[in-house]
DNA sequence: TCGCATCCGCAACCGATGGTTGCACTTTAG
DNA sequence: CTAAAGTGCAACCATCGGTTGCGGATGCGA
């Protein structure tokens, strides 16, 4: 398979997603602060961020009482380049089949049916 | 939200999506022929091809005793379409985040530290 | 310093879902 | 007509996203 199964499980959940999101617009936040702009609880965000700091998208870092999570830009990266190939490689397989049904298509009305 | 998480859902899983790998490429399949290239039991592919056909990603068609599949382009147009925006979102934002490291990396040299 | 408010982690529990096995039903082939 | 192939339905299990409830650390104000 052409694709990294695990960052696409990673990044398949949307409020994963969405988590990564407000990462990447806020800089940085804690399972709270996160927790009070998604509609679940903050349980729930920090299991996310678990999947997510296991799959090396986000690193955490312990400060006082609270833990801070920042993207990693590296890893990141990659899964983005990740969903851009595969949604190249589906563009281009969907192209040819385009082009193969309008073929025959054209075959077909110029047999005279 | 940018994205349709009902197209989501139905491309989040790897089996999923390697079902449409094969319909992309042979054109047509059954349950039972697709299972056949899986690692997974025909139950599990007809539950996935289900899935697949409420999203409307592909069209079923019975034949005599089998049920063909088909990918149905539109719907799977959209929704690398929409991969392809997601994509070039978290880009986007990733390069601006980058820029603004560089700049204040560019800043701390300037003022000497 | 003491107490309270925060922020966190752990554990138990629930519902949905991906996956399996087993069985019965229809259709094609010989 | 009988056997094989293809399907559908149902029960069951494990995992996962989500919740509630609790107890343990840390920061802050009186």
């Amino acid at each position: 398979m052409t694709v990294d199964d695990e960052l696409w499980a990673a990044l398949g959940d949307p409020t994963r997603r969405h988590l990564m999101d407000h990462l990447l617009a806020a800089g940085t936040g804690t399972a709270t602060s996160l927790s009070d702009r998604l509609p679940v609880t903050r349980q729930a965000v920090a299991k996310h961020l678990g999947v997510l700091e296991r799959a090396e998208l986000v690193v955490s870092h312990k400060d006082g009482r609270e833990v801070r999570y920042v993207v990693n830009e590296a890893q990141f990266a990659r899964a983005v380049e990740q969903l851009a190939m595969v949604g190249a490689a589906w563009d281009a397989r969907l192209r040819r089949i385009k082009t193969i049904a309008e073929t025959i298509q054209q075959q077909r009305k110029e047999s005279g049916r």
